[in-house]
Order: C-alpha cells, then sequence, then structure tokens
DNA sequence: GACCTCCCGGAAAGCGGTTTCCAAGTCTGC
DNA sequence: GCAGACTTGGAAACCGCTTTCCGGGAGGTC
C-alpha cells in the first residue's frame, strides 16, 4: 500500500510535511508545498494508515455498539439512532451481535477494548443473573480505567451511563387503558424471567391491575421473540385482554389466534410493547406502548461521548397508543 | 491504559516473550514464563492494543460491510447473514449505512480502505449512474490495488466478487405464476428508475408477460419504501393485479388499499419480492419471491476472503411463493 | 543595521506491538 | 565427551504516522 514516506518522497519533502498536509495539523503548510504534496497523494491514490494514525494519536474515531440480534428491529432502530449520531460526530462505528449470549456480550466488551474504540454502547436487555452481570460489569470497568467511554440502553445495571426506558411505567398505563376499556381478566405473555426488561413490563402491568382492584393476570414464560408469543399465546385460559411483553411476540400471538379463528379483538384483545415501526401495517393494528427507540440510541451515544461521571436517564416514557387489536368490552 | 511492556516488566521477561505468550506465535516459550506472563496480564488487566498489532502485523481482523439502511430488515438480513460468517472466521465486523446516498457508498470504502479492514463488503443495489459507479469503480480498484478485497451484493457492476439475485428471472416467475392465476391486466410499482434492482424487476416482469403475449403493465415509478408503495399504488388504474418491486412497496400498497376500502386480493390482487421474514405474519399474507437473503450475505463474505479473482455468483434463484394476497381469476 | 519574533520545514523520538536475528543452553547420537 | 541440531529468551529493527524540538530565513522594531 502507498505510505505518507512515498507521497513525501515523491513530492519532494519530509515525512512532517507531508503528514500536516494530508491529515490535519494546527501547523500551517507554504501554499506551493502544499501544493505539490496534495498532488503527489492524489497520483498516488495514497489513503492514510489509520491504525498507525490510531497508534500515534493514541485515540480512535470509531466507536462499538452490541446488540442482541440485528434482525429484530427493536435493535436496528436502536443501533440506526446511535449510529446516525455516530456520523454526525464523525465517528465510524464497529456492530457486534450476541445472539442473546450474555457471554458474548462481555467478550464484545473486552474486544472492543482491546480495539481501543473510543466509546462502546451496549443496546438491550440486562439479565437477572448477578454473575455474569457482575463480569460484565469487571469488563466494562476495566476499559473505562483505561479511558474508555460507555454507556447502555436497557437497564441501569452496570454503572455506566445508562438510558433506561419506563418499562414498568408504561406497561402499568397500558393496563390502565385496557382496565378503561372494560378488561378484567388478563393474560401475560411475559417472555424469560431472567431478562429484566420482560420482567419489568410484566411487573410493572401486573402491579397496575392489583391497584386497580383488578384479579392478577395469568403469566406465561416463554422466548422473547415471535415464535414465543405465537406458543405462549397457545396456553392462555379465559382472558379477555392479552398483553405481550413486546410487539414481535404480539405478532406472534395475533398469528396463533389467527390461526385457530379466534378473531381479534372481538374474541380476545391484544397489546404488544415498543411500537416497532416495520409493523405499522399490520393487520389487526397493533396497540402497543411507542418508545423512541432511534432517540434512544442516539442519546445513549451522546452520553457515552460527553459524560464524565455516570449519567442516569431514567424512566423514558412510552405512550400508549391504543389501535384495532383492542376492544372495549360490553 | 497497560500495554504490553507493563506486563513484561511486572513479569521480569521481556517484550518479546511477553508478546509470545499473550498474542499467539509460532514459537514456544518455557512453562514457568509463561505462566509469570499470564499471571501478570491477568493481575493488571491487559488488552493488547489492536491498532498496534494491526500496524506490527500489516493485517487487520476486520471487514467493512455497507448497507444502505439498517433498518430496512432487507438489509438486515443480508448484513446479519454476512456477520455470522464473519464472526466464524474470528473477523470484527465494522458497518456503514448510506441511507441510499451512492456518495456516501464511496465515502465509506475509502474510510474502510484508510481502515485497513481485511474486506469490504457493498450490499444493495447499484445506481444506472454511470459517473458514480465508475468512481465507486476507482475506489474499490485503488483499495484492491493495496491488497484489499471486496465483494458485492447487487449486480456484477464493479468489477469485484458479486452476487447477484435473479432478479429478472425471478419476477418473470413470477409474472408467469400470476398469469396463470388468469391475471391479465397487470401494473408494475417499479420504484426508482435509476435503481438497478428495481429496473431489473420491472423488465423482467414486463417482458415475462410480453412472451405470454399479455398486454404491458401499467408502470408506475416512486421511491423504493413503504411509502413509495403506498402511494404508487394510488396512481394504478384499472389492473387486476400489482406487483410491487420489494416486499415494502407491497406492504404500502397494501395498506393503501385498505384504507381505501379495496379488498385484497378479491378487488385486487398485490404481490411483492424479497420475502421478508418480519412480514410473515402481515395481513392478507403477502405473495412474492422468496431470495435466500441470510445465504447470499454469508456467500459474499466468503468470495471476497477467498477468491483471488473476481468470481460472480450470478442469479441467485428466488422462488416464487404464492400467498393469500393474489387470487385465481374467475 | 542589529536584534527579536514569527513562520515554516525537517530530523527524530515516540505510539504498542511483532518478528528477525543472536546467543546461550539443552538434547541428541556416536 | 563432544560436535551438531534444537529450544528458548532477549535485543533491536520495524510497521506508518504524529508531534516535539531545532534551526534558518523573513519580517518588524528602534
Amino acid at each position: 500500500m502507498v505510505t505518507l514516506e512515498d507521497v513525501a518522497k515523491q513530492a519532494g519533502v519530509s515525512l512532517a510535511t507531508a503528514s500536516r498536509v494530508l491529515n490535519g495539523s494546527t501547523r500551517q503548510v507554504g501554499a506551493s508545498l502544499r501544493a505539490r504534496v496534495e498532488r503527489a497523494a492524489d497520483e498516488l491514490g495514497y489513503r492514510a494508515n489509520i491504525a498507525a494514525q490510531t497508534l500515534a494519536r493514541g485515540a480512535s474515531n470509531v466507536i462499538g455498539i452490541v446488540v442482541h440480534d440485528l434482525t429484530d428491529p427493536y435493535f436496528a432502530a436502536l443501533a440506526d439512532g446511535a449510529m446516525r449520531a455516530a456520523a454526525t460526530e464523525g465517528l465510524l462505528v464497529m456492530v457486534g451481535t450476541t445472539h442473546r449470549d450474555p457471554e458474548q456480550e462481555i467478550a464484545y466488551v473486552a474486544t472492543l477494548h482491546a480495539q481501543r474504540v473510543r466509546a462502546v454502547l451496549l443496546v438491550g436487555s440486562r439479565v437477572a443473573d448477578q454473575r455474569v452481570t457482575g463480569r460484565l460489569r469487571d469488563e466494562l470497568a476495566r476499559y473505562q480505567a483505561g479511558g474508555g467511554r460507555a454507556a447502555c440502553v436497557g437497564q441501569d445495571l452496570l454503572g455506566v451511563d445508562t438510558v433506561a426506558p419506563a418499562n414498568r411505567e408504561g406497561a402499568a398505563e397500558l393496563a390502565r387503558a385496557l382496565a378503561e376499556l372494560g378488561h378484567t381478566k388478563f393474560a401475560v405473555l411475559a417472555g424469560p424471567p431472567h431478562l429484566v426488561t420482560a420482567a419489568d413490563r410484566c411487573a410493572g402491568f401486573s402491579q397496575a391491575l392489583d391497584e386497580l382492584g383488578l384479579p392478577a393476570p395469568q403469566v406465561i414464560h416463554g422466548p422473547f421473540d415471535r415464535d414465543g408469543g405465537y406458543a405462549a399465546a397457545q396456553q392462555v385460559k379465559g382472558a379477555t385482554c392479552v398483553f405481550a411483553v413486546n410487539d414481535v411476540m404480539a405478532v406472534g400471538a395475533l398469528a396463533a389466534y389467527r390461526e385457530r379463528g379466534v378473531r381479534v379483538p372481538d374474541d380476545v384483545s391484544v397489546a404488544g410493547f415498543d411500537d416497532i415501526v416495520t409493523l405499522r401495517d399490520h393487520v389487526p393494528a397493533l396497540t402497543t406502548v411507542r418508545l423512541p427507540l432511534k432517540d434512544m440510541g442516539a442519546r445513549a451515544l451522546e452520553l457515552a461521548l460527553n459524560e464524565d461521571e455516570p449519567v442516569v436517564v431514567e424512566k423514558v416514557a412510552g405512550e400508549v397508543v391504543l389501535r384495532e387489536s383492542v376492544r372495549r368490552m360490553p
């Protein structure tokens, strides 16, 4: 590959001068030399070696984002928000997907640390397992000790900047809205018990029902994805309203009902959580809690880059959106 | 940050020995020294500086993927396929999104070149503009001249390894299947004329109709996304069957019809292209052409990494999937 | 015109690793 | 017991770039 030295030689100047011309510096370079260097670089097709720059400057211009699954539109939206924010700062993005394996998440933090990325963003729910979370914390702390910056979208469990959606509150508000429509018998497709996001939404929902004096919902655990919702829906017994703790599960539930000839919302009402954009044309339109996913991603990056002391943006509000998948009870 | 020198000092060995123990080498290191080094590294929380390694080794372990829009499930699936393939090779991934700006694509290739990534993957349709494509070619050639590797998912227009879906053939087969159902009056929601993927699908469809002796379809251009499909559907006149050149446009069209009280498939049949997984629960279920997106992404990465001479995998076959959004004509 | 700044070009010292080359052991085989 | 072949540890060159430090010349002041 073409190096700076090649360019300097071709232009008949020193390395220092070539560097100052091509890669930004506070120092001025005279017009004639500057032109010669630029021409040489162009002729040779020079591209600065960023690994070398990073090493010399002691700072890189890339950030790392770790998500669970890029094909899940929830993560895609969050990641997209963060990537747009990164682009405006002139930063590049390395993306890692854990496929929901917490060990992978830890491994990625180590790898991104080794890459000396400017910041790492952990996107997605924490798990309840204290030991795993502890190891992740350690890995992050080690990275931060070396000057790294980190933020998380999810729960404030890592001791880093955090953007935390109001999962409990959003679910509670949804519960109240559904109760308002006259529902009293609920089921919750609750996802995996160890996933904090899922657990929070389930708990917020249940608690709100309790405060309203309504009976506790039937809680059905299962995977956090479309098929999990599909399977869990089969086990619902006697509820008039089903809350799936995220939208893709709700879509799975709707599919299960459709196949069995159960009409939504006539026979049963269904609600989800997140308000995934890709699902906006779903039939019936899904009642859900809208989260500003892109903003949250962007905000988290901002925090990671700018805050010295860990800042926690608690309870990013969701907005209940009532659509045709729920009906008013007679 | 902790450096290798710190570790070596702490362990009382030379830099060379520490390097050999920690960062893999053909050379053996005695058991006792090895243990001392490992203990020191662990105590200090050492993480190799990959920028330095990349510089010293002259080879990096990251690849770059450039997509148009991560929140579009089409790209998410392709990227996910490539990322899984990368992970099995122990490679890290940098992702760039162009937001459909071809200039951005060129800029990303330059940036990834500067990063000295092992390979770059360009995912998504080429544009018809010769000048833009030419500049992208130049940028890629320059990168490859320096030992970089590149591949593309889309059309074979860049002189690099390419995985090209059989857009024309898939659309043609779809046209024949729809004609088989008795349709004769077609419209095509054709997307932007300059997008090669869109144009190919439209052309393949039209040509097949022509070969069947059927009248040419009404062709309506517009954006390549959901809203483009929505808007284009409004302009359809007198067709019994509408082909949207991708699934998200088809979903937009379905939404437009639903709002206007036009029944699908009773009043009009609708088909898309791609078979996006997220849409599998859409109502009515979308007739489409299934493309093996994840495989294509993985395959492209494989080509980039292993092939010396540009290899073109032409015409990755799509499979027509007939679902309820189309009906047989009486 | 002497003296001081200021400006700009270049030499060279890093940045944190890898790897080549040596030297000093340690094993073999006879 | 000793030459020759392997091992293994360390010194130092090098990867490509940034930046500090120097020095020479131009411009300004009295």
